[in-house]
DNA sequence: TCCTTGTAGTTGCATATACAACTTTACAAC
DNA sequence: GTTGTAAAGTTGTATATGCAACTACAAGGA
């Protein structure tokens, strides 16, 4: 890209993480307003769970770009909610295997309809095929960084 | 927009951060590398502050999306660090104006030098157009929100 | 002057993150 | 088998955030 683009200051912002903190903040009060008591970044694990249980941290650490000292308290934040469980994995006594409590299940289908509906809020007078440049732009980003 | 975008299970990533907790690494350890001991979020009042000094921590609030409580444990730190001070407003002593220090205000370029190399490793092979939809994109996102 | 109301900033508490150092376990080389 | 190395997870320390409750000060009206 040519150095055109950092004339605007407001460029800036894309280093700050005001649409992030925006949203992440929206999604936390809308969970809560909805009657449930996660956090935005409980949210992420809990997600990587309902796709596939029986995760180890390491693995959460991969999907949800957390470093593994982060999973570690947010799965004792988790567990502690009963939302979550950890069994030592038999076959390799280092890993725990992270499942997903009755209480942790019955949780998704209201959480993403709180998920659908930031992302309702946060995208009105967006465009559909902007939306999905943004979308794009911000993948290789995170692939150009990781 | 329609609902066909959610469909995509990486919209997702847009509510947990990824690329902003991507950029957000990358940018302080390219200060780290450089020498330069601040923090990202450090990084975008020190921003503010090289355009207008003087600023009241309500007013930084604003400009940086943040609580004001997170800018009164920002300050204590960049005031602890020497790179900004608060004087209290003789007109009004319920604020406190917030100063560069000689030094806050000497790693302006260095910085800024820092924050140009993270978006320039952060937008590797990404279109100019895109890079322009994004920023507007992410800029209505965060009006939408606030 | 006193009272009410609003604003700026701080503090307490709970949560989340990064990095380094550590423990425990696995596994391959010898 | 013993040893060396690597991987998974935890803990300590510093930083950052959100919310509620608080203090201090300002400004307007009775």
């Amino acid at each position: 890209m040519s150095n055109s683009i950092f004339q605007a200051k407001e460029f800036y912002d894309f280093l700050t993480g005001k649409a992030y903190t925006a949203i992440s903040r929206r999604l936390h009060k809308n969970f809560r307003e909805a009657g449930i008591d996660i956090t935005s970044e409980q949210w992420s694990i809990l997600y990587s769970l309902w796709e596939e249980e029986g995760l180890t941290q390491q693995e959460l650490a991969t999907r949800t770009f957390r470093e593994k000292t982060a999973i570690t308290r947010l799965i004792n934040n988790l567990e502690r909610s009963q939302l979550v469980i950890r069994v030592v994995d038999k076959a390799d006594r280092r890993t725990n295997l992270i499942y997903l409590t009755k209480a942790g299940r019955s949780l998704k289908e209201k959480c993403l309809a709180q998920a659908n509906k930031t992302l309702a809020e946060a995208l009105i007078h967006v465009k559909d095929d902007h939306v999905r440049i943004a979308k794009d732009t911000l993948k290789t980003v995170y692939e150009n960084l990781s």
